[in-house]
DNA sequence: CTAATTCTTGACTAAAATAGTCAGGAATAA
DNA sequence: TTATTCCTGACTATTTTAGTCAAGAATTAG
């Protein structure tokens, strides 16, 4: 799991499309000019996008992108997956270098530790961060989903 | 809120010294011999953590580095936080071509999100990692502390 | 006191990732 | 049939990452 600006981009494209889509599908141009993304960078976004099925596309005048499924069922962590490939955690793997267990164990941590954010964040879909639009206070779905930690999290 | 490798670095590094640090410090020759960080980098990175005062240093022979406080009392969030500086939001921030609320709305979500992640490492102590160690399981004392979200995250 | 250690700082650099640009092409709806 | 839109690949400038190097300051062991 990273958590770059990349990742940022995607997401709020993803919400874009999210906000702005209803019947007719929205077009890269549209998200660019809205977003302020430079289309050839939302171009490279989307592509991945779509490989990983987050979207579907429509080509001619008229097309454009639209979600895969319903924002209900779009998770952030899988538009971070698409676009921001994964830091890779291999450095001793299957080498015999960590004689002493110490970096085979702290690279397991870490591994450890990004998979908590990241199922951390397969909690919170594209509504949950539509329904918290305007208050800016936000994702009421997933707060309503836990009644422990992420409650607090969000009254911060 | 980033998550890179540097700062996987770094929690490393804090990891090792709250393993290995008893009544001595730590030297970063020894850090960087056991975890394979290069020594000069690692200054950079101790650098950083000691202006945060997450570490403090003895010089000379027999010096090296200390935890400032109890590995329960430090939180992977504030060694992320001393390494890595944060993704600026600032894009329209202040100008005022966000005319339509859009990229507004969308940065205040991204915030609001990175500060949720940040909140939930900021659950996350050093011991809490130790605790783990050898069974790959890890952060009973996070888990400990909360009934909900997080035990199901770590039970994954 | 001296010498080996270790932190401390700053300037520099190679390599990689990020954030684009550009050009050409394919599909399709008006 | 033409304008629109996706689609692809190659290219590039900038920034970040990870690391080097050198000089120096503090301190402790001997």
């Amino acid at each position: 799991m990273k958590l770059t600006t990349r990742g940022r981009y995607a997401v709020t494209a993803m919400l874009d499309l999210a906000i702005n889509g209803g019947k007719r599908p929205v077009s890269l141009a549209d998200i660019s000019g809205r977003q302020e993304i430079s289309l050839s960078y939302l171009e490279q976004l989307f592509a991945k996008l779509r490989r990983e099925q987050l979207v579907t596309s429509a080509r001619g005048p008229g097309g454009g992108y639209r979600l895969a499924r319903s924002g209900e069922e779009i998770f952030v962590a899988e538009i971070i997956d698409a676009v921001d490939e994964s830091v890779d955690v291999t450095n001793c793997q299957g080498k015999g270098n960590c004689h002493q267990g110490e970096t085979c164990l702290t690279h397991h941590l870490w591994e450890d530790l990004s998979g908590q954010i990241h199922d951390f964040l397969s909690q919170i879909s594209l509504c949950d961060l539509m329904e918290g639009r305007g208050q800016g206070r936000g994702h009421r779905g997933a707060q309503q989903r836990s009644d422990g930690l992420l409650q607090t999290l969000s009254l911060r």
